[in-house]
RNA sequence: GGGCCGUUAGCUCAGCCGGUAGAGCAGUGGAUUUUUAAUCCAUUGGUCGGGCGUUCGAAUCGCCCACGGCCCA
């Protein structure tokens, strides 16, 4: 394609934006990297935000700032532009005289909404009362060709925001913000971890056998050897097997897969913190889920009072407990706990609920249908379920006084499970039975069913101590201390469906 | 996978009982030495998501497709 094809293809704003970039060539490098700043937005409000007008003339304080110029308004021989760096926006005051000749018209004049400018300059505050830099010199450092959003209404349209991230980073504080609460969250889980004794560790992403989750795997290929991989869709049986290599607090944050639908709540690919304590049960866990949570709102916000889609969360108040059953008897005003408890009465419960019963479903499956559908939105306030049904948990320990429940809890808050965690089975025998049984309902046809992982049960047979684990989904913590109503608003680069 | 809604200028949106596309911001030219959604005058800019159909005529009506959003599974 011709140049002059290409410019009449493209955008007039684009075109132009070219022109000027062509001009910038032509007289030398038009991306210089040679300045430097040493001072940053957020910082000279800092500094000098509460100072005077006067105090400031007094003080001549000299600076170097650099960032994306945001707007310009030009009033003949000065103008004022909003420069944004990494910390947050500062106002420059430009005037003609005060720059060498010509920098003004030929120069700054002629730069763009979006360029990336580097300025000196003394810090002032205006006549009304803005903390500016007085520039004495400014260079464009990047041009920018693709014009920005308007900056009243800015990026609004919630597919370009996902699908060009960086446009919806330039323009919204808010997704900044999001962002960095995100990397706030997981910095705070590392060092409250840390400080009790957790080794982090990584265990493969790339699984010859998927395991650790009932959910349906991604599959891959290595050439060389020749053989199928699974991403992995949790790290849960490595970490387990670390625990039985003496490591007895291990915990891992990284990424897990699951090949199923996209929706409000699921991405492909999901960031999950897994822990694992040795000599511990799954009270404890819930104890420091709870104590973890109140101490990261304590030091993000300041406050345990979280906000979430119009609705107030206390966190200082100890959460709720209450098993599986209790909670559907709460909720199900119709159902009593005798009508729970075998196929015959749970049939016509769950028919009525319309849940499809498959002919493999035992009496816990039916149990857990009807929790997910009766319950599980409802539980807004900070609530640890309890005593799931083994039938549902093929990796937990089977409660002593009960074996058809597991000692395990899951953790909702908003409605949404946040946590899943359980005292782990370490009976290489009964884990072996509950292998088998999977392997019965993947090959009747269960797509989410586990394999039979051979090597981790060799793992338990040398001895796992005693031990809880646990598995924090992170996307869905974040999008609750965000307020963000979907999963989307807290994944930089969430998958999107190809666009031509 | 099903239902509903959406896709119009770079951005935010009008126009949708069919009559040949508009506004604000951005851009361009001009005025303006403390503005901040700066202001004032002038002005450029569109395969109306894609395709097919109905019609003398489609942004507008119908069908199909793509992408997105919400709800359900």
């Amino acid at each position: 394609m011709s140049e002059e094809n290409e410019n009449q293809t493209e955008n007039d704003l684009i075109a132009q934006r070219r022109q000027h970039l062509q001009e910038l060539r032509e007289q030398g490098n038009a991306f210089k990297n040679d300045f430097k700043r040493d001072s940053l937005a957020a910082d000279l409000q800092k500094t000098h935000g509460d100072k005077s007008k006067e105090e400031l003339e007094q003080e001549q304080v000299k600076v170097a700032v650099a960032g994306r110029m945001m707007s310009r308004r030009i009033m003949g021989k000065a103008s004022f532009a909003h420069m944004q760096d990494m910390t947050g926006k500062i106002q420059l005051y430009v005037r003609r005289d005060d720059l060498p000749e010509g920098v003004y018209n030929t120069g700054f004049k002629k730069w763009d909404v979006g360029d990336i400018i580097g300025a000196t300059g003394t810090v002032m505050k205006t006549n009304k009362g803005e903390l500016s830099i007085h520039v004495d010199s400014i260079a464009l450092l990047t041009k920018s060709l693709q014009p920005l959003p308007e900056k009243f209404h800015g990026l609004t349209d919630q597919e370009t925001r996902y699908r060009q991230r960086y446009v919806d980073l330039i323009m919204n504080e808010e997704t900044r913000n999001t962002f960095k609460i995100r990397s706030q969250v997981i910095e705070f889980i590392r060092s409250y971890l840390k400080n009790e004794n957790y080794l982090e560790v990584e265990t493969p992403m790339m699984h010859v056998i998927p395991g650790g989750a009932t959910a349906r795997p991604f599959t891959t290929h290595h050439n060389s050897l020749d053989m199928e991989l699974f991403l992995r869709i949790a790290p849960e049986l490595y970490l387990k097997r670390l625990v039985v290599g003496g490591f007895e607090k291990v915990f891992e944050i990284n990424r897990s897969f699951r090949n199923e639908g996209l929706s409000p709540r699921h991405n492909p690919e999901f960031t999950m913190l897994e822990f694992y304590q040795a000599y511990s049960d799954y009270e404890d866990l819930m104890n420091l889920t709870e104590d973890m949570l109140r101490k990261m709102t304590t030091e993000l916000f300041g406050s345990n009072e979280i906000t979430y889609q119009g609705e107030t969360y206390n966190l200082d108040q100890s959460f709720e407990r209450m098993t599986v059953v209790e909670s559907i008897l709460k909720f199900n005003e119709s159902i009593n706990a005798d009508n729970l408890q075998s196929m015959d009465t749970i049939r016509p419960i769950a028919e009525k609920l319309d849940i499809p019963i498959e002919d493999s479903y035992g009496l816990g499956k039916i149990q857990i249908e009807i929790f997910e559908k009766t319950v599980e939105a409802k539980l807004l306030a900070p609530t640890f379920i309890t005593q799931y049904p083994t039938e549902v948990s093929p990796l937990a320990r089977k409660n002593d006084d009960d074996p058809f429940v597991t000692d395990r809890f899951e953790f909702f808050i908003g409605g949404r499970e946040i946590a899943n965690g359980f005292s782990e089975l370490n009976d290489p025998e009964d884990q072996a039975e509950r292998f088998r049984k999977q392997v019965e309902e993947k090959e009747a046809g269960d797509t989410e069913a586990m394999h039979f992982d051979e090597d981790y049960i060799t793992a338990l047979e040398y001895g796992m101590p005693p031990t809880a684990g646990e598995g924090i989904g992170i996307d869905r913590l974040v999008m609750f201390l965000t307020d963000s109503p979907t999963i989307r608003d807290v994944i930089l680069f969430p998958h999107m469906r190809y666009k031509n």
